[in-house]
DNA sequence: TTAGTTCGGGTTTTT
DNA sequence: CCCGAACTAA
């Protein structure tokens, strides 16, 4: 039992209260993985079966690392039995094993968010409504925050206060919306994020058996993040917990920082009321920072009105004091930060690792980038645009789902006419309709009822062979491994081929993500996880949660770069040191927060969080301009940085100003300002000017001009006198010689030879001819 | 049907 | 600036 021993008071107190429910405040930097690890690794020592044992995480990788380091404490191969992910995955397993009782498939899909936005679009679209009114983000957000609330459709439409709302701002069809967004999903055999928690809520709800089940199977209980739940999550764990309400909650409410997905810090507050024998644990000791940034993050969390009072300390050392920089612009920003990583890194011998650079929005990553690329300083981007939201893979990704399950609407819009063949916006259009009036999927239409679909005959042919394509997909599903299946997909699409064609940039990238995708999938197709008793997976098997992986659940961080990332992928994450970048109002704090006092203390535990990455030394930036939507703006200091109590941060009358610092700034000392303004007035003077030109290919004019008497003569005649060996003129090409002509109309195809341009195919009911006598 | 172009509108944060 | 939607030409 050494482990125990590597625990201070409080920590070991809580690792050791394994009976009943508790709840652990862990301040930052409190060593509160270490308390979850050794708390799951002592259940263990102590004869729980890992079987019995569910530990919800915030991410998978998490998940990960923290049985690898149970395995380290306990031994043997015990810990990977545990039951240990996020809300979403685990979940979403148990859902595929009950999904029957909700008459969904096992193999059903997952709807990522941008899935369900496209969805919510032909929706908002086929009801006629206004696409200004009902954004589909406003749309979904509304929707996903019923959903998180369990308020079912009828709910919603029963709820006067939240019709109210709705009535208020106009958009009293949200609930209409609703109600067919989810009959779609039903149909598609498909769930989107927030159902994977609301069916599983209704499953524990409606069918005893089944919670009594789970209720059994999760003897012990543990919930990370706690602070970060909802009133879904909140449920769930609620019932689970009932039997023997062995549940361990840990959490921080100071860095509560998903309010705006429906996280509700009331989970924390009231456990007291669910749980009034609970026993609570409170770490205040941090054992990550220096004194001078735990002191700052406290000065700064302290202006927040609603917390549970915890005092954080540590025993560190004193520490650098936190430096403040302003620079002109996000690019000189940019700079800064690069130079003063490489400075930092060469004087003192430290690794690319040991830095971070942390910002509020995605799109600031673009000036770190560049800056970080002039000097060579390697980087990686966590977030952002996860991999398996790329184009690219979302397009073979939807392939795959719409073999393992051919109602998948998304999936098949996606893919119908992808690589071209054929299938377009009306045909899809009249299957979209078709499949309204005979209640049933599109791929009930395509492929039971395309003799009735009134589509022209080449059309449904093409349908048809769609069809059978996917269905022998489907065919081979059980009898091929993953990366067979999934190698066959890609190449008899036509999808690999299309994208090895492309020969750009993007193209060549778009084409090595897919063989990224495609060797993921050989790795999968080969490990020999133990859930698969020696045999080789399939194709299903890889599709299961590959929806709610991101990006943070990659694990190749053994690479010696700096990371970039938002705050809030950097939660839970620790760096010697720490850049927090962009420190400006409006953008830090976010502009959508400023009218709203919790929305505002958001963004201040935000802020703590920031901070509290921090082991050795913290560095805020600000710059005085920035770009936002291609033009540059003005910007000011954020209020945070009063915040701080000033004897933990540099005076504001000691930062240097831009202009006295010298480093080759003399050269062009109004980059940021004037010149980006001046060349936008530029380029779009540039725009206006090029028709006037000296020596245009097309003269633009003349194009206009020239079409007008064809539009009757070419309709009239073209067709009846244009034969091979006639003389024609051409618009664009001047004068020519028709070859041949081929096709009968009105799709009749003729070869023309023109001297200025060589030989050319086009098609009569297009191209203006007009024929020469 | 499609490819290519213009136009307008959008930036928090994510499972 | 960057994306997708709408428009236009073939």
């Amino acid at each position: 039992m050494d482990y125990l021993d590597q625990l201070n008071p409080a920590q070991r107190a809580a690792v050791e209260h394994t009976e009943g429910p508790c709840m652990v405040i862990a301040g930052a930097g409190s060593g509160k993985t270490r308390v979850l690890t050794y708390r799951i690794a002592h259940l263990i020592n102590k004869g729980v079966d890992p079987f019995n044992i569910l530990s919800l995480t915030f991410t998978n990788k998490a998940a990960r690392e923290m049985k690898e380091r149970i395995s380290k404490v306990i031994g043997g191969t015990e810990a990977r039995n545990i039951w240990m992910g996020t809300f979403h995955s685990i979940f979403a397993r148990i859902l595929r094993v009950e999904a029957e009782k909700l008459n969904y498939p096992s193999n059903f899909s997952i709807y990522d968010s941008a899935d369900s936005k496209s969805l919510l679009k032909s929706i908002v679209k086929e009801m006629a409504l206004d696409d200004k009114l009902y954004k589909v983000g406003f749309v979904q957000s509304r929707i996903s925050k019923a959903k998180n609330n369990l308020i079912s459709p009828k709910a919603y439409r029963e709820n006067a206060e939240i019709m109210g709302d709705d009535e208020m701002s106009g958009r009293t069809k949200i609930v209409e919306i609703y109600y067919e967004y989810n009959l779609r999903l039903f149909k598609s055999g498909a769930m989107d994020f927030d159902d994977l928690l609301y069916k599983t809520n209704v499953l524990l709800r409606d069918f005893p058996e089944v919670l009594h089940k789970y209720q059994h199977k999760f003897k012990y209980l543990l919930v990370d993040e706690y602070q970060d739940t909802n009133f879904s999550q909140y449920l769930i764990v609620k019932k689970l917990a009932a039997l023997n309400e062995n549940l361990c909650v840990v959490g921080d409410d100071a860095q509560s920082i998903y309010g705006f997905r429906g996280a509700n810090i009331q989970n924390i507050l009231n456990f007291k009321n669910d749980y009034p024998d609970y026993k609570l644990f409170k770490l205040e000791q941090n054992y990550r920072s220096t004194k001078t940034i735990v002191a700052a993050a406290n000065s700064v969390i302290g202006k927040n009105r609603d917390q549970i009072k915890k005092k954080v300390w540590t025993d560190n050392v004193d520490g650098d004091i936190i430096r403040v920089s302003r620079s002109l612009s996000d690019n000189e920003e940019g700079l800064f930060v690069a130079n003063d990583i490489f400075t930092d890194r060469n004087n003192n011998q430290l690794s690319n690792k040991s830095f971070a650079i942390l910002y509020r929005t995605n799109s600031q990553s673009r000036a770190m980038e560049e800056a970080l690329r002039k000097i060579n300083i390697p980087y990686r981007i966590y977030g952002g645009q996860s991999f398996y939201q790329r184009k690219e893979i979302k397009d073979l990704l939807a392939y795959y789902r719409l073999t393992a399950n051919p109602k998948d609407e998304e999936s098949l819009k996606r893919v119908i006419n992808y690589p071209a063949r054929g299938i377009g916006k009306t045909t899809l259009e009249k299957i979209t309709i078709a499949a309204a009036e005979n209640q049933s999927s599109l791929w009930e239409v395509i492929s039971y009822g395309l003799n009735t679909l009134q589509v022209n005959s080449g059309t449904k042919q093409k349908l048809a062979d769609f069809v059978t394509m996917i269905r022998s997909f489907g065919a081979q599903l059980q009898s091929l491994d993953a990366f067979s299946m999934a190698e066959h997909i890609a190449k008899s699409t036509g999808l690999l081929r299309e994208l090895y064609a492309d020969k750009t940039p993007e193209g060549l990238t778009r084409f090595e993500n897919i063989q990224e995708l495609l060797n993921g999938i050989k790795e999968f197709s080969e490990s020999n996880l133990p859930e698969f008793n020696g045999e080789k997976p399939h194709l299903t098997d890889f599709l299961v949660d590959v929806a709610l992986l991101t990006d943070a659940d990659q694990n190749d961080d053994d690479d010696d770069k700096v990371s970039l990332m938002t705050i809030h992928a950097s939660k839970g994450l620790e760096f010697p040191h720490v850049y927090i970048v962009g420190m400006e109002e409006n953008l830090f704090p976010s502009q959508l927060s400023l009218s709203d006092r919790s929305e505002l203390e958001e963004e201040r535990r935000l802020f703590y969080v920031a901070l509290t990455r921090a082991e050795k030394k913290t560095t805020l930036t600000y710059a005085l301009s920035r770009y936002r939507y291609g033009t540059l703006n003005h910007s000011e200091p954020s209020r945070f940085i009063e915040e701080i109590d000033p004897q933990f941060i540099e005076a504001p009358e000691k930062l240097e100003t831009p202009f006295e610092r010298d480093s080759g700034f003399g050269a062009t000392p109004w980059k940021g300002m004037g010149s980006s303004g001046d060349s936008r007035n530029f380029q779009r003077k540039e725009k206006y000017e090029r028709p006037a030109s000296p020596a245009p290919t097309v003269p633009p004019n003349l194009k206009r001009v020239s079409q007008v008497p064809n539009i009757s003569t070419a309709n009239a005649t073209a067709a009846g006198t244009i034969v091979a060996g006639s003389q024609v003129v051409h618009a664009k090409f001047g004068k020519g010689k028709v070859l041949n002509v081929e096709g009968e109309s009105p799709n009749e195809k003729a070869t023309v030879f023109f001297p200025s341009v060589g030989q050319k195919q086009l098609l009569l009911k297009f191209a203006k001819l007009t024929p020469v006598a």
